[in-house]
DNA sequence: GTAACGTACAACCACATGGTTGTAGGAAGC
DNA sequence: GCTTCCTACAACCATGTGGTTGTACGTTAC
């Protein structure tokens, strides 16, 4: 594993938090420009309560970050949080190459035994 | 988007199936080499109804597939699925780095102001 | 000071999820 | 044939999730 700081649990949290279209949506925002808790509700057609739980969600998986601003609440995107997201599933394409490489391993062994 | 073929239910089952430590270590395995499904349950602490929701959540999120054979159902990774996934993550990284990009602009042209 | 705004949080509801056990059916072994 | 193995699926239960409304509190504006 290449990213071993990491925990089982924080990985959970990671992959669930990228499990919703809002919350991926709010992401995907907060990358490109910062906007108030408030800013990001009148996005969505749902509460304000329910947005304010969706960047909770977010800022638990490490993807995003809050920040105190006057009477408001800055969010921001955390890119390592993407990273690491994008890391685990490198180690998988990783494993994956490790096993066609040995099957060409064994096939090439396999045609050397043919003569 | 580079991934315009995927909808959005589909990377929430994406995501939501990676979301689980159980699952991620069947990918992880199965990626590897191939397992029936009551192999795969023998290796958890847990019934084996559980072990095959669980391979049936990857199969819906596209990260394995099964292939009967004999009595046995032969479980594969996928890893189209796993790309795919890796590949939204890279849409997000490439926004952000848009926006990085814009904001070294921005400062390069205050910069010219200066003078 | 007071009204309006932005946020936090609790309580509640419907529904999905992760686990269990039990039942049933097809394939392999004897 | 009968038994055993592997799988599928239904029913059930506890818990988590995504949404709602209502209340409370600090901050800004007037």
């Amino acid at each position: 594993m290449v990213v071993g700081s990491i925990s089982e649990d924080e990985v959970d949290r990671l992959f669930r938090a990228l499990a919703d279209a809002t919350r991926r949506d709010i992401v995907a925002r907060v990358l490109v420009a910062e906007y108030s808790v408030s800013g990001l509700a009148e996005l969505y057609d749902m509460s304000f309560a329910a947005v304010q739980k969706h960047v909770a969600v977010l800022e638990r998986a490490s993807l995003v970050t809050k920040e105190k601003r006057g009477r408001e609440q800055i969010v921001r995107g955390e890119m390592d949080g993407v990273q690491n997201a994008r890391r685990l599933l490198d180690d998988y394409e990783r494993i994956w190459r490790r096993r066609v490489d040995r099957i060409t391993d064994i096939l090439a062994e396999d045609a050397e035994d043919e003569h």
